[in-house]
DNA sequence: GCTATTCCTATCGGATTACTAGGAATATAC
DNA sequence: GTATATTCCTAGTAATCCGATAGGAATAGC
């Protein structure tokens, strides 16, 4: 129950690599062989999280990856957002006529609450203190 | 993301509706009406929340499910917990050694933290809470 | 015995997930 | 300017899970 994805564990891995590099970059391929993730399926991961704002790229050689920020500055719903999307507990969260329960459906408010204690725990930690432990 | 089940949100729903009926019992078939739950999958449900000492059944004509307890002295966590197992954000929640990282996984605290704003959130709501909305 | 119910087991189509494959675009090195 | 190393793009695939269905056995009331 509530597990989180492959896809976004290993973007949490890659990102943590990332910002122990520093201001060097690294390649997918580097990344994928120190944190022990499928080369080709990382390529992926890092490509939606360049679309979401959370790493640069330079392509060719010399290419590689790198964080937009510092570490500090990336709260870790920003991550999970990218890779697994919204938090979404039931589908009705954000359009209370998808409810097939019309206005009548009690649980609602009970989900929305569920959302709000998981998007605040994760809206109050950085990629830093995951990397601080 | 975090996405409930079905089977999860169906079985509040009968829940709620078990409470309501007060001292009498509903039928499987009367829920599902109701409810509009496709009654076989509902029978399954009922069942596992039956084995999880959340609600009594008696058979035979004139039977039907009617809560154990009273709505107040059931928190949610054990229904969500009968119906889609224990909160796990990752397979290593309960067991480090599963940790295919060993002992240098640094986003593990990470999500024993979520599980536990979870957890938190789940055990502080009862049955009857949801019910007052 | 008839009927209404819970209970048990098995199956199925569709969706999603983790992963693979092949190559196009691009930048550096020589 | 060619070779090389990288990011980037598009499909495909095997396995798994989920919601739902089907058929009937056990059980209790009338």
């Amino acid at each position: 129950m509530f597990s989180v994805s492959m896809k976004t564990q290993y973007g949490i891995r890659a990102l943590v690599h990332l910002a122990r590099t520093g201001s060097d970059s690294a390649t997918s391929a580097e990344i994928a062989k120190a944190e022990g993730i499928s080369p080709k399926y990382l390529e992926g991961i890092l490509g939606q999280l360049k679309a979401a704002g959370l790493v640069t790229a330079e392509r060719g050689q010399k290419g590689g990856y790198r964080l937009a920020r510092a570490a500090a500055e990336i709260p870790m719903i920003e991550i999970v957002g990218a890779l697994d999307g919204q938090v979404k507990p039931v589908l009705c969260v954000d359009d209370s006529r998808s409810c097939a329960q019309g206005g009548g459906c009690l649980p609602r408010r009970f989900w929305l609450g569920l959302k709000g204690a998981i998007d605040g725990y994760l809206a109050s930690r950085t990629l830093q203190d995951v990397i601080e432990g």
